[in-house]
RNA sequence: GUGGGUGUAGCUCAGCUGGUUAGAGCGCCGGAUUGUGGAUCCGGAGGUCGCGGGUUCGAAACCCGUCACUCACCCCA
């Protein structure tokens, strides 16, 4: 019988590991309550169509990496492959338009694409992301900018930097790009295979190529930033000085390209030298458009996202061990002991002190080496001994202090101890 | 989708240019006399050497294929 393994790209989360995961979504939820934003919790599957409009039908997302499976009526249907599709949809479907702005919601959970997995990419990963509705004033871009900053280096994550960009209004866009396009056909033979056929598709990407032929030729191209629009370029001007107001470090990055279609004005990236090729920690930017474009009202919004196994590649060493911790452990024995002891466990359990037995030891001996082993602080040994004097004896396993307890109340003693110590 | 690297015990890995019963450390189970854990000592279980084929008297090792994992390209968090 051939074993079943789990899917290529998708991985398990032992218990090992989750302590550190529940760190990272701790402080992720504690920064975005923080800075006043509310968590929304929506689908993990949608219709297809809605990324196909969202995220732009052309994008590799879409064209080659989503999962996408016919409902049993033959709606097309997919695995979200980012956040922000969903978080949408659901504003607008809701009406939340209708209630005050601006509104601030923050979603945590899986996303799936279909690619090649690699250091810092799964199949299946996790992100958390937040968006900020109803307002294109630059401080909402700073604030949103600002928490991502302070929540990477709340987790003392090392070697940071915050890359920025504008990507102009969609106007500025449309204007800039032939004239990037005159600069590139005259490059055109410097370039690789990869970046002719990108001018025709998508020409901003040719300048965030890695290879190091094309960053030469496009050296001295034309800046997307020398031709915004002046409200563009105020709004930008903002978001920098903003920027420097609350003392987060920034690098102007002119090749900055987001791969969605929805990103304009605003566009960062915070990247770490410690991830290997997938360099990037969390991105994001303003999508004044989407709402609209997803048939809703006109509603400016800007957000990011973090990649949640990119944070846990990075995070320090930290003494997470404790968070698994139990606090007592019944070593039941003998024939009265046994009966007593499961008891014992029980009522614990029940008025809510942590504790573990080992059913198979039916030593004192073994009970000890297991308790050792479960890392729990105290030992409650009760033998036939102890069951005939209406007893047990509380070990601590670090100092091996032990006392005589009546067994009679002994959960209501260890309750009150739980809550002094 | 393309390329490189790696597949030997639960984990980390040895195994020299092919040679007889494939090893170590850690972990696991048990023991070192009567009811006291971690340390030490002793013993034990556990491997179709990823899978299939080929070369050979003989393959974990060499060749071919295949699969898996991994890193990178592409792209993205």
């Amino acid at each position: 019988m051939d074993m079943i393994k789990g899917i290529k790209g998708v991985k398990d989360i032992l218990p090992e590991e989750t302590p550190q995961w529940r760190f990272i979504e701790d402080a992720a939820r504690r920064w975005a309550l923080c800075y006043g934003y509310q968590e929304i919790r929506i689908p993990i599957f949608e219709l297809t169509a809605l990324f196909a409009r969202s995220i732009g039908a052309g994008t590799d997302i879409v064209e080659k990496e989503m999962y996408t499976f016919p409902d049993r009526d033959g709606t097309s249907l997919s695995l979200r492959p980012e956040g922000t599709a969903g978080t949408v949809r659901a504003f607008i479907e809701h009406n939340r338009a209708a209630d005050p702005l601006p509104q601030k919601y923050f979603y945590i959970g899986p996303m799936f694409r279909h690619e090649r997995p690699q250091a810092g990419r799964l199949r299946q990963f996790h992100q958390f992301g937040v968006e900020f509705f109803g307002t294109s004033d630059p401080r909402a871009d700073i604030e949103v900018i600002a928490l991502l900053w302070r929540l990477l280096s709340d987790l003392a994550l090392s070697n940071l930097t915050l890359e920025i960009n504008s990507l102009g209004s969609s106007g500025d866009r449309a204007a800039y790009k032939p004239i990037l396009l005159a600069f590139l056909r005259h490059q055109e033979s410097r370039l690789c295979a990869n970046c002719r056929r990108r001018m025709d598709r998508n020409p901003l990407r040719v300048l965030d190529c890695k290879v190091l032929d094309c960053r030469a030729a496009t050296e001295l191209a034309p800046k997307l930033t020398d031709h915004l629009s002046p409200d563009a370029r105020a709004h930008f001007d903002q978001v920098l000085t903003g920027l420097v107001a609350i003392g987060i470090p920034y690098r102007l990055n002119p090749r900055l390209v987001r791969g969605l279609d929805y990103y304009c004005l605003t566009s960062f990236e915070i990247t770490s030298t410690h991830l290997g090729a997938q360099n990037a920690v969390g991105a994001g930017g303003r999508y004044d458009g989407l709402v609209k474009t997803l048939g809703g009202p006109s509603v400016p919004a800007v957000g990011f996202a973090v990649g949640l196994e990119r944070v846990s590649l990075m995070l320090p060493e930290a003494s997470l061990s404790s968070l698994n911790e139990c606090l007592y452990y019944v070593a039941a024995f003998g024939e009265e002991g046994i009966k007593l002891g499961f008891v014992l466990l029980d009522e614990l359990r029940g008025v809510g002190i942590s504790a573990q037995c080992d059913y198979r030891a039916t030593t004192l001996k073994g009970h000890l080496r297991q308790a050792d082993r479960s890392k729990c602080r105290y030992a409650i040994l009760l033998g036939d001994d102890e069951a005939a004097r209406g007893s047990v004896i509380l070990r601590n396993l670090e100092s091996k202090a032990q006392e005589e307890l009546p067994l009679v109340g002994l959960t209501s003693i260890l309750k009150t101890r739980s809550f002094s110590s």
